[in-house]
DNA sequence: ATCGATGCAAAAGTTTTGCATATAC
DNA sequence: GTATATGCAAAACTTTTGCATCGAT
């Protein structure tokens, strides 16, 4: 995975070439999603920050301000699952899919090479120019296969 | 395809199974997505029975409940593309997967031995009891590939 | 006759927006 | 100093819920 300094000399120059700026928030946001490696509402994102970080101000709408920029300019990834909004992560780490678990939540990640190439022979044959793609495996996984519930 | 016939009879039978009643709005319901196959928002499959059946009295609130339903019944499927919320479809015709284009929305379903069989392979191999799995190749279609914009 | 389903409207929850102020550059 | 970013609160949406009434069984 991409170290932190060089990810942030990468946001950083996104926001120049784009006239934006570098603030205080922008930094925490990206730098906790950094740190704390899992998928996050952005209510989530919101807590885990103010917990950290007491002293600093920060409101839900500067939360999705951010990781909407931060999505456009492939820093995050976000995947949706079943009914609550989109959850985030950092995007920069080797690229990956997911299986979800319908009982307790989690989220496994993996990669799959046969699956990553067959991806791209399909988006051939329909002329498609992938920009991205998602796969999820939906299911009970090994630990809830042995809870009643 | 299933035709309509078979598939009313399954939904019937799940209905009486577990004690809920047969209704006009979820009979339109049914009918509505089977007939127009595509992929709607609750909101836009609301729509779209207003102007079929003028007659018939509708709210929003029993296009969720029934979508809930249905999905839960295995009927539907449902989709998460973008910001806005999940768009379901008929969910028993063969089962595939997605090619999501970003600049005009469009929605084109395929099916991929390869794919399916690996994503098998993954599930087992995380010791995953797969209930389902969605896979979504996001980028631009062939037609707007040539568009300016 | 009974019990679930419906529409409606209110409530709850999520995401976006307008605006005055703050702050990076 | 200028232009963008922020927090806040309001607005806009989306989804769920409570309840009186309706309708399927």
């Amino acid at each position: 995975m991409i170290d932190y300094e060089t990810l942030l000399i990468s946001f950083k120059k996104i926001l120049k070439d784009n006239g934006l700026k570098f603030t205080k928030q922008r930094d925490i946001i990206l730098k906790t999603l950094y740190s704390n490696s899992g998928h996050f509402t952005p209510e989530e994102l919101l807590l885990i920050i103010k917990k950290s970080y007491p002293d600093i101000k920060i409101g839900i709408a500067t939360i999705y301000r951010t990781l909407s920029l931060l999505e456009e300019s492939k820093i995050v990834d976000s995947i949706s699952f079943g009914a609550k909004g989109k959850k985030y992560e950092i995007g920069v780490k080797e690229h990956h899919d997911h299986l979800l678990c319908i009982k307790c939540g989690k989220i496994i990640e993996f990669l799959d090479e046969t699956i990553e190439l067959q991806q791209e022979i399909i988006a051939k044959k329909f002329n498609f120019e992938m920009t991205g793609h998602n796969m999820n495996i939906i299911g009970i996984c090994n630990e809830c296969q042995n809870k009643k519930i």
